[in-house]
Order: structure tokens, then C-alpha cells, then sequence
DNA sequence: TACCAGGAGAGCG
DNA sequence: CGCTCTCATGGT
């Protein structure tokens, strides 16, 4: 039957937190929800107790790439059964409990994470604003709504000078997106087809891409195409590491990122995220004596 | 004013 | 391999 609204049973799931933690970035909270735009469908979501439910607008007789997307069907209790029983995680964890991992279009995550390089994520939802509204094909909204727009194809950006793209505000980033686009607009690399490969040989390929590398590679891995292995490593997550895991020996990244490889389990990316948001939302370490200057 | 932001790439020892 | 520097741009 085709209807324009649909229920999600969807315990320990915090819509808020899982749609504003940094895997994301077009969501905008709406009367006590969130407008977006999945592929070409915009889509408002709410969440009630124990359930999501979406509206679309228009009619919809298959809900599959809704529940994908959100990834209603995951068994939640597994993935947090399998973390490290250490503090660190328990604290994480305990901040906020239902936060979970999208499963977003490759070339939109891939998109947006080259331009997120060195830039808050406000100033990378802005970005993504400007880019989607200038590029990206309008897609039918619910009377009332403002206008909304589809992700802009890799083909599409193709054809767009690197001057227009600065104009988006990406700085430096614009000729990494350019390049991008035309090698996967040129059909050199199939995007779709990385979801076949074993992770490494997916990551390789990424990695192969202009202005993407092991950080942005990762993030593509576990937020497009489900890798629950990939483990981002940006800044936020190796401050993150340094205090909780080695506060007196403080690693670089070479090391930090071999650690994550083996400690975190089958479920590491969920781990990840848990880590990246606990950091990000709690109250600030303490500056120790003698940093301060006054 | 100075410093920083979910990094990548190039140059160096 | 591991470190350092630069690359735009906006916010505090």
C-alpha cells in the first residue's frame, strides 16, 4: 500500500544525537524533527518513544532504502556487547546511549568529507548548503516547505570550474573535489563497486582518489558502505585516545592508528563514533597548571 | 590579534 | 617511516 508516512520500531535509537555527531551534515531540526534529503527524496523524521516514524512527499510503496539508511533492522545490543569492557568506553557510552552509524550514498559521504578537511562542522554543513543549492537537482517538498535539494552528482561537478566551487566557500578543497568528481564521473573508478571489495583493497582504491586519505577513506568505508572495522582517526579521536588510553606515553598517529586496528573489536567504527561524540560533548579537560598565561 | 577547525600532500632527514 | 609546512576561510 502506498502512503507518505511510515513507523520504524527503533529502541535505544537518539535520532538527535546519531543526525548532529559528524557523519552527516544536511539534517535540520524542524518542529520537534528533522528535514533532509535522502538520494532524491526529502524526508522529514520524529522520534517518539521506541519508534522513528518518517514522511515523505510523495507516496511510497517500498520503505527498504528508509530502513537501510537509518539501519533500523541492526541488532544495537550486539555491537555495544562487543566493545572493550574498559572505563573509557563505559563512560562514552554512558554519555549517550542510542547514538548509532547512518548508511549514507558513497559519492555524498565522499563528497562531503573531502571538503570537511580542517573545517568545523558547522562551517562544513554551510559548505554543503551553498554547494547543494547551487548543483543540486530541487526535489518535490510538501506545500509549506522550504525548497530542498538532492546532493549534486558527481557528474554534474564535473563540469563546474574550480573558481565556481570556491565560491562555495571550500577554499583549498575545491580542486581535491573537482578532481574527485571527474575521475568518478569519467567511470575511472565505480564507487558501487567498492562495496564488494575486501576493506582494505576498497580503502586502497579511496585512498587513490585526490584529497583523500587514510581519515577521509575511513570515513567513507564505515559511514557509506558499512565497514565496521574502519576506524577514523581525526584530531578529536586522537586527543581522545592520548587522555583516555596512553595519558603519560601520548603516541602519534602512526601508532594510535595500529592500536585501533586490534583493541577495538568487530565493531570498532561504533566505537569510534561513541569515543569522537563523548569527546566532543563533554565538558572540557581541565588546562593544567603552568599552561595558563595570565 | 592570534589561533583553530572530523586533513592531505609534498618535502625533508 | 615520521616529522613539518602549506593550503582557504570563517569564527572566537
Amino acid at each position: 500500500m502506498n502512503r507518505c508516512e511510515q513507523v520504524f520500531p527503533a529502541r535505544d535509537y537518539d535520532l538527535a544525537a546519531t543526525l548532529t555527531s559528524g557523519q552527516v551534515f544536511r539534517w535540520q531540526p524542524h518542529d520537534n524533527g528533522w528535514v533532509g534529503v535522502i538520494d532524491r527524496r526529502w524526508v522529514r523524521l520524529e522520534s517518539a518513544d521506541g519508534s522513528i516514524t518518517a514522511c515523505v512527499a510523495g507516496p511510497v510503496s517500498d520503505w527498504n532504502w528508509l530502513a537501510h539508511y537509518l539501519q533500523t533492522e541492526l541488532d544495537f545490543g550486539a555491537v555495544l556487547s562487543s566493545f572493550p569492557d574498559d572505563e573509557p568506553m563505559r563512560s562514552a557510552v554512558g554519555a549517550c546511549r542510542g547514538l548509532r552509524l547512518l548508511r549514507q550514498d558513497p559519492w555524498e559521504c565522499l563528497a562531503s568529507f573531502i571538503l570537511s578537511s580542517t573545517k568545523q562542522i558547522v562551517q562544513i554543513r554551510q559548505i554543503l548548503a551553498l554547494l547543494c543549492e547551487r548543483y543540486g537537482d530541487p526535489v518535490p517538498v510538501p506545500t509549506g516547505h522550504a525548497p530542498a535539494f538532492a546532493f549534486p552528482t558527481a557528474a554534474r561537478l564535473a563540469g563546474v570550474s574550480e573558481a565556481e566551487l570556491r565560491n562555495c566557500k571550500m577554499g583549498f578543497r575545491a580542486p581535491y573535489l573537482l578532481a574527485t568528481a571527474r575521475v568518478i564521473a569519467s567511470g575511472q573508478l565505480d564507487l558501487a563497486r567498492l562495496q564488494h571489495l575486501p576493506v582494505a583493497d576498497s580503502r586502497a582504491e579511496l585512498i587513490n582518489l585526490p584529497g583523500v586519505g587514510r581519515k577521509i577513506a575511513d570515513c567513507v568505508l564505515l559511514f557509506a558502505y558499512g565497514f565496521q572495522d574502519a576506524f577514523p582517526v581525526d584530531v578529536w579521536i586522537m586527543k581522545a585516545l592520548q587522555q583516555l588510553y596512553f595519558p603519560r606515553r601520548r603516541p602519534g598517529l602512526p601508532r594510535l592508528q595500529r592500536f585501533t586496528e586490534t583493541y577495538f573489536g568487530s565493531n570498532a567504527g561504533y566505537a569510534q563514533q561513541y569515543l569522537f561524540h563523548y569527546m566532543r560533548t563533554r565538558r572540557p579537560a581541565p588546562v593544567p597548571r603552568g599552561a595558563l598565561k595570565g
